[in-house]
DNA sequence: TAAATCCATGAATTTCATTCACGTTTGGAG
DNA sequence: CTCCAAACGTGAATGAAATTCATGGATTTA
């Protein structure tokens, strides 16, 4: 009745990746005769070629992709789960796999995870940053079980709780004209060379929230991967960015940049954490999430440029 | 190496839903000692108990819990993978399972649906309406191929195409004030008795569209499941309701309603077809999509009120 | 053209899932 | 309270199925 297995996946990927049977049976450790053998058995039992062989190379058929397609989704949940499962029986509680869809969160993550280790120390914590299905589908295939992003999605089966509000700035360096500026408009950056992490303009705040709406498209555009290169480039004067206000503080003893509010009122955002709901009940990922939300105020706090005192009873 | 089989989750998921090792041996056709033996190994070699025995009923532990979710989450995606290679075998093309979020959507997706049977015989159509993770998450987790919602999501993974404008107008029985009226203002709902589906206010048009943004609340409101008991109800002055103009139109005969435009300029609603970003390829998912595009004029002139000239050239 | 690889195949073998047979426990009916 | 039916666990036996071994043909490469 039921023929298709766990092996058979195993196999295709396998196979996929070495691009022999020989090389996927040493992985698998198994002989090469074995795996022909399993194959022709499945190939029989479905009525289908799983590749085309030609010659000595072999080519998935449709069939064949759609397996190695299923094989990249579900093997590595069985891996996922009997490594819980272990953990279950070591007594250790699990692992929490933090997906991050926001370039510069790092930083506030880690103060997070910091204390949380020390609170949970039988719970693992684990980033992860790169989805072939973006932080959502992460989410919905059990990839991750925490998603750090700056957009929340209120879908069922999906819960998001913001735990960090901050204000994005214009980063600008020691001999900018606008270094201690009260705030910048649109229209004086349609001169500049603008600095952002590599990502499409509609994702980019400064984009959606500031220079869009102005209908302003700044001279030149420079992606850049990380955050330290980009601040480096912004204290030489090669460009401007936008970032948290949060970050550029963080940074203000290693590079000589200043931050600008975006325009009159400032451009304020706020970082969600997202989970599938049924593990809302989970003790350490509730404690997570709790611990995020409390850390809220003192970083709230440092979101004034001014050094405001701590204002109580804000919620 | 590899401890966790499919066979592990089937009789996690059975012996959940029958209650009993004996009932679910039965079901899988398998003796009770088979599925002792094979539980017995399995928590041997995890570590970790599956159930907890108490007297004669089986309780799932923590383990077995989250083992459960897993057979329910992963178990489908066997038997459908099971059933699309076997149509592969026949020749056949695959099933196109198409999910709906959209209540009113039925009556348009049989349009649809009946020309494309015609056009590919060998693709199955199955249409399902119940999401546990809402449509997004059956998407994502391959419970589905195509959704039809009203809200689009642009993420990385998934892709959205509009297939059908529509006005959203509100419909009222045939002793109404408001009949024949060109259009109605959100305070002259104050004390009307309002229907709709049962779902959440905040997905209801009428109210994120139209009167919230007013501040009105109607003085009552009824939640009806079905499209016919709601306008059965509308006929007879037991309240207004907010519907699709053309499905209105389609009950013109049945019931004696009339649709009044909402606001002066009307409100306006797309439905779109979604889907998984590698599933475009599939050419039976684009035919169906582009199908759906092509039906979009008629549909669209239908959206007058006024029977409108077809005005060539509009995009 | 020889050597090296690679895959397929059939027979031999070994593993391991399943069954059989039986014992124990549990919960309910009388 | 007792007895019985039903349910689960266990060990030995068994048999089906996976794996290996041995081998040959095909393809690539040196």
């Amino acid at each position: 009745m039921a023929v298709l297995e766990r092996i058979h996946l195993a196999i295709i990927r396998e196979v996929e990746a070495r691009g022999s049977l020989t090389a996927a049976a040493r992985q698998l450790h198994l002989t090469q005769s074995a795996l022909s053998h399993a194959i022709a058995k499945l190939e029989d039992q479905i009525g289908v070629k799983i590749w085309r062989r030609e010659g000595r190379s072999l080519e998935p058929t449709q069939a064949g992709a759609f397996l190695l397609g299923m094989a990249n989704r579900l093997l590595p949940q069985f891996s996922h789960a009997e490594e819980r499962l272990q953990q279950f029986a070591k007594g250790e509680r699990g692992t929490l796999r933090i997906g991050m869809e926001c370039h510069p969160c790092y930083q506030w993550l880690l103060k997070i995870v910091a204390p949380y280790l020390d609170s949970w120390p039988r719970v693992e914590v684990d980033v992860r940053q790169k989805f072939q299905f973006g932080g959502i589908g992460a989410l919905f295939g059990y990839e991750i079980d925490l998603l750090v992003t700056p957009d929340p999605l209120y879908k069922p089966g999906l819960r998001f709780t913001p735990v960090f509000d901050y204000e994005q700035v214009l980063v600008v360096g020691p001999d900018h004209p606008l270094r201690g500026a009260d705030f910048v408009l649109p229209h004086q950056l349609a001169e500049e060379t603008l600095i952002t992490y590599p990502v499409a303009t509609g994702r980019l705040d400064i984009y959606t929230q500031f220079l869009t709406p102005a209908g302003i498209t700044p001279r030149q555009h420079k992606p850049i991967e990380t955050t330290d290169i980009m601040l480096l480039m912004v204290g030489h004067g090669r460009g401007v960015a936008a970032l948290p206000r949060w970050l550029v503080e963080e940074y203000a003893g290693k590079f000589d940049v200043s931050p600008v509010r975006l325009g009159r009122d400032g451009v304020t955002k706020q970082i969600f954490l997202g989970l599938r709901e049924p593990d809302a009940e989970i003790d350490y990922v509730r404690a997570f999430i709790g611990l995020a939300s409390a850390y809220r105020q003192p970083a709230a706090a440092s979101l004034h440029a001014a050094p405001t005192r701590v204002r109580p009873g804000k919620a």
